[in-house]
DNA sequence: GCCATGGCTAGTA
DNA sequence: GCCATGGCTAGTA
């Protein structure tokens, strides 16, 4: 049980260093936290994440450079989307650019 | 235990 | 294909 807590707490790590402005991807993350193969518990552990969390869990997208979360405001915004294009991250045909945007460690 | 289910993915086609 | 979770049966006791 404890060593499960112990990889969300690696994985959350990680996360938290995407630096403003920037993504990584789901296995990305994984491969940082020395984790290769994990990319879903990825996603696992931030689907879980509480709403309070200071994590920019928005940050992590797919490795297609797509946006998973389809959570919307009250407008009908993409709220994941919303929040990077706050940070100068925008979508074009629905994709980020990794080679513009992609985080490089 | 077994089996389905995910905020996924490298590597074909 | 990968792998942690979670719900749900066998099958013991």
């Amino acid at each position: 049980m404890q060593d499960t807590n112990e990889l969300h707490r690696q994985i959350l790590e990680v996360i938290a260093l995407i630096p403003y402005g920037t993504v990584a991807s789901y296995g990305q993350i994984a491969k940082l936290a020395g984790l290769p193969k994990h990319a879903r518990l990825v996603g696992y552990v931030l689907k879980h994440l509480d709403k309070e969390s200071q994590i920019p869990w928005y940050r992590v997208i797919n490795s297609q450079g797509k946006i998973s979360v389809t959570r919307m405001d009250e407008k009908g915004n993409n709220v994941q989307q919303d929040l990077l294009e706050a940070e100068g991250v925008y979508l074009l045909n629905g994709k980020v650019s990794l080679k513009k945007f992609g985080w490089q460690p």
